[in-house]
RNA sequence: GGGUGCUUAGCUCAGUCGGUAGAGCGUCGCCUUUACACGGCGUAGGUCGGGGGUUCGAGCCCCUCAGCACCCA
């Protein structure tokens, strides 16, 4: 073996053969156990955080694997259908093609599928490299032929249900990408603008209570007054209440429109007027449905001012259905307005923020601008194009959330009851479980306060809508043209023209769980593996996935989909923030695995930003957080850390400083690894168990560690504590087998008897043998690496370590005698070293030791391990002295009630035992004091009995052990 | 405005049933001892965000204040 772990050529060795030999594959037998892959878009690679959770997957899946349960990891990949179209269009731009809507849309989608085919090759590259076993023969993508068509099956059969409906409302419209976005993919953030107060002169003579001939109107977006329909005042408000019912006269269009009362207006806000357009603005839009106001776009779907009869979506007029709606307080024919007549000319054409200082100026040269002010709002933009989002009047598809029965008044139960109420029901009878468990509160919220679901996008990239219109206007849905010919019985010649749009993509993952699985076809995997035993998953897709695929699996499989969601933290850098292409702040996992040089780093954070000019911040960043850039440290580190870091409910800071020190951990492994093969290989191990075999103290002590190490594992993968898991293997592999027992196996090898030496080399390899497969679900390369070479020399038969069980605890094999025995001897060994080490003595130079006042116990435990104590301690055959001895001047360690005394003659300076005796003196007397006032405190009489025993106990022990520390520090002292 | 977290050693974080605080990294000293210098041995470092309460006893439970983060409206 190397003398160092050389993670590159460990990795190489094995990725490819476990994968090729089928150890990723399901058994066939067993309990099933499935995690399906959150599949990541296919919009490039995968980041820190896809790392993070595939660490996490592999763990669980390669534990289970291990555990004897029929094991499937599905891996897929998302086509992301706004995210991959971006992607694609940045593309062609840079490369200098022909751009989308030149191309236009079949010539696209193959362009956008050929980015697919290099982008998920990459991650599929990146997700073997991790070591993640995910069962790549099921590998799934959601614009698979079947995975589609289980798309379209669902949304056929939601639609036949009365579940979806196309409806004119209201969207968050995207004017820059142009297409409908959820309320979920909208960022609201506060920004610095203005609150223009308007005059809007009154109609008809009428006047204020203060004799103006206007109302005052306050408005953060001038533009829209183009389309106003009417201003609102609260019904309560004195100032006002005689104008109900008279008009204004709206300013630059001269339209007469109404002032209504609603308490929806802040009486408190700007003047208590406010300017109504139902058109763009979702509360003005409700408030117009309850008061029967005409709707008037004035925006093209590119977000600038009509300007011909050809620019709005609302080609008629449209009557709104008559319907009782929780709020709405009565029912009126609803009418909605497009003439673009009524706008006048100068605006039409005009971008909507040019359009807006036009306005204003206009006004103000009417004389008609009250004043502005300093305003900070909200201003809502397309999380993916960061354009300010325009509420706009379209035609979409919507799954229904939130009705009790059918929207459309037929016999049946509506989305509310078919679908929300089963998917809260399954998290709060307990069918799902949250892991942390307050994750729950975040998922009833958002159901409690649910809205529909808008799923259709004016996108090419995605499932394209199956339903169909002909030239009347009417709507078929069906899995193909040719269904709904004969479902509706419509003639062949029949003109009819497929929707253009797509759906949102959450509306084709909502069914991953059970689409890879063959669903709709009941198959033999659905009914293995559904539900999936666990999701993993970020706390950011609660809502938009998790949330979804519940709806989804409750309605069709009437069933939950996964059993436990265990929700990880999100990555971020050292200073905490989160990790993005624009921030310049990612890193790809395999950086981190391979290493980078500051300078590649640096470029490669630096080259095709969407703002160059963010380039020298993000440099300068970059070489401060990684001043050497980054070391590599092999794909087992990188994986030890995120687990590590896995705290509950936390993000995680990555620290590559953190990564070094598990890359440490794997050479710690490996070269204990070369001293149990170059101590037992040739050797006599035990293994055929004719011979005696002899199991020393420390051999039963360290078997009895291992034993209860197994428990704590297994009590970790149960409850997703994978720090803790790692800690406690990190402990016990370096702290207990390294530190001590390797240690302790060199006296026992060297001058042990026959049999012993046999117990030790057994030992020696059955724990490490045993660790390795504890360790494997985290550190899949060195562990197999390793453990090829010492299964043998254990006794092991096996092609992998992959497919060995997992540890498990055996009761009977716990020694706590054995434990007794050795935590003596490490104290012991402690107490010379502590003399040796602040004394500065050489740690070669053998040392003469006396034990005084030692007990019966103490005395055959020295006997017993003598060999272990002068090798480790480095100290000449310990002499005990008898009670009437007289001891030399000596530097004192406790060991217990007893005494470890080193002679100073000729060894240790008397200032320097003083200054030693005296911290600890110190130390003891605060401690005394401490535990003193405890039990001098008049109520301790109310503790338990066996704590206030343990109190007295403790300071008796304290006390004697300051008494012999102070009799000991007087009498140096007089030297 | 509503909700969820967080604040513990220089840094990053554990801390289970309330019993008197731990780890890794870093610091400082000694050591090229035949598994490992990606190492060994030793050492220092804490008013557990502030205040109040419950309790014999609070990092942990309750109240309150401050700061930070995220989610929803």
């Amino acid at each position: 073996m190397d003398k160092t772990f050389e993670p590159r050529d460990v990795e190489a060795r094995w990725r490819d053969r476990w994968e090729q030999t089928g150890c990723y594959a399901p058994s066939g037998k067993g309990e099933p156990y499935s995690i399906m892959i959150p599949p990541p878009n296919v919009t490039g690679t995968l980041h820190m955080g896809h790392a993070f959770q595939h660490t996490v997957m592999d763990a669980l899946t390669r534990h289970a694997r291990m555990s004897g349960k029929d094991t499937l990891w599905q891996p897929g990949t998302d086509h992301a259908g706004i995210a991959t179209q971006m992607v694609v269009e940045r593309n062609l731009k840079l490369a200098g093609e022909p751009a989308r809507l030149e191309l236009g849309r079949e010539k696209f989608v193959e362009k956008v599928w050929e980015w697919k085919q290099y982008s998920a090759g990459t991650i599929g590259g990146q997700i073997r490299r991790m070591g993640s076993s995910v069962d790549w023969s099921r590998e799934a993508f959601t614009m698979d032929p079947s995975y589609s068509k289980a798309v379209i099956e669902h949304f056929v059969r939601l639609y036949d249900a009365g579940l979806i409906y196309r409806g004119k409302r209201l969207v968050n419209w995207d004017p820059v990408l142009l297409t409908a976005i959820s309320d979920l993919e909208v960022v609201s953030e506060e920004e610095n603008g203005k609150l223009w107060h308007f005059r809007y002169p009154l109609a008809n003579g009428a006047k204020t209570a203060d004799g103006k001939d206007y109302i005052v109107v306050a408005t953060t977006r001038p533009e829209t007054m183009l389309g106003d329909t009417a201003v609102a005042v609260h019904p309560d408000d004195e100032r006002y209440a005689h104008l109900v019912g008279k008009s204004v006269l709206l300013p630059l269009t001269n339209r007469g429109i109404p002032i209504v009362a609603d308490d929806y207006v802040d009486r408190e806000f700007g003047t208590g007027c406010v300017k109504i357009t139902p058109a763009h603005d979702f509360n003005d839009y409700a408030l117009g449905q309850r008061h029967g106001l005409p709707i008037f776009n004035i925006f093209t779907k590119t977000a600038t001012i009509i300007s011909s009869a050809n620019d709005s979506p609302i080609v008629d007029e449209i009557r709104r259905r008559a319907e009782v709606r929780p709020g709405v307080k009565s029912v009126t024919m609803w009418t909605s307005v497009y003439d673009y007549t009524l706008i006048p000319e100068k605006y039409r054409g005009l971008d909507r923020f040019v359009a807006r200082r036009q306005i204003v100026a206009d006004l103000e040269a009417l004389g008609l601008v009250d004043k502005i002010d300093d305003h900070k709002l909200k201003v809502p933009r397309g999380d993916r194009s960061g354009a300010v989002v325009e509420p706009y009047l379209t035609d979409q598809w919507f799954v229904d959330l939130t009705r009790e029965t059918r929207h459309d008044g037929q016999p049946g139960p509506g989305g509310l009851t078919a679908i929300t109420r089963p998917a809260i029901d399954a998290v709060e009878s307990g069918r799902i479980r949250f892991v942390p468990d307050n994750w729950k509160t975040t998922y009833f919220q958002w159901l409690h306060n649910i809205q529909d679901w808008c799923i259709s996008r004016q996108l090419w990239w995605g499932h394209r809508i199956p339903a169909w219109f002909d030239d009347a206007g009417n709507v078929y849905v069906g899995r193909d043209e040719a269904e709904v010919r004969i479902k509706h019985g419509l003639a062949a010649d029949l003109s009819l023209r497929q929707d253009e749009d797509v759906f949102d993509t959450w509306f084709s993952s909502d069914i991953w769980p059970m689409a890879t699985l063959g669903w709709p076809e009941q198959t033999e995997a659905l009914k293995k593996w559904y539900p999936s035993s666990v999701l993993v998953t970020g706390f950011d897709i609660i809502f938009f996935w998790v949330a979804r695929m519940v709806m989804m699996g409750q309605y069709f499989q009437n069933d939950v989909p996964f059993r436990e969601v265990y929700i990880t933290g999100l990555v971020r850098d050292p200073e905490g923030n989160k990790m993005s292409k624009s921030k310049g702040n990612v890193l790809d996992p395999l950086d981190v695995v391979d290493g980078i040089a500051l300078e590649d780093l640096v470029k490669k954070r630096t080259t095709g930003l969407m703002k160059p000019e963010t380039a020298p911040k993000i440099e300068a960043k970059t070489r401060k957080d990684y001043p050497q850039g980054i070391a590599a440290v092999g794909v087992d580190a990188l994986r030890f850390t995120f687990a590590a870091l896995a705290t509950q409910g936390r993000d995680i800071r990555f620290d590559a400083g953190r990564a070094a020190g598990y890359r440490n951990f794997c050479n710690k492994i490996w070269n204990a690894a070369r001293y149990v093969l170059m101590s037992c290989e040739d050797q006599d191990c035990g293994r055929d168990g004719k011979l005696p075999v002899e199991l020393s103290d420390a051999d039963r002590w360290i078997i009895s560690k291992l034993q209860k190490l197994e428990a704590e594992a297994a009590e970790h993968f149960a409850g997703y504590r994978f720090d803790l898991l790692s800690t406690a293997l990190y402990q016990f592999i370096w702290n207990e087998y390294c530190d001590w027992y390797l240690e302790l196996s060199k006296p026992a090898l060297q001058q042990g008897s026959a049999a012993q030496q046999r117990g030790t080399r057994r030992t020696l390899l059955r724990v490490l043998e045993a660790a390795l497969r504890l360790l494997h679900p985290l550190m899949p390369f060195i562990t197999e690496e390793v453990w090829q070479r010492i299964a043998p020399l254990a006794g092991i038969t096996g092609d992998t370590i992959m497919l060995q069980v997992y540890p498990r605890a055996e009761p009977a094999k716990i020694d706590e005698a054995a434990e007794a025995d050795i935590e003596w001897l490490k104290a012991f060994i402690l107490g010379v070293r502590q003399i040796r080490g602040e004394m500065n003595i050489a740690p070669g130079k053998p040392l003469p030791l006396l034990l005084q006042e030692g007990s019966a116990e103490d005395i055959a435990r020295l006997a017993r391990m003598r060999n272990a104590i002068e090798f480790l301690a480095r100290v000449e055959t310990p002499r005990v002295l008898e009670a009437g001895d007289s001891a030399p001047q000596s530097a004192t360690a406790l060991l217990g009630t007893a005494r470890l005394l080193v002679p100073m003659a000729g060894l240790i300076d008397k200032d320097a035992e003083l200054a030693r005796l005296g911290k600890q003196i110190a130390k003891l007397e605060t401690d005394v004091m401490k535990t003193q006032s405890r039990i001098d405190n008049p109520n301790f009489g109310k503790a338990p009995a066996n704590v206030q025993d343990q109190a007295r106990q403790h300071l008796a022990k304290l006390q004697a052990e300051l008494q012999i520390l102070q009799r000991q520090s007087t009498d140096i002292a007089a030297l």
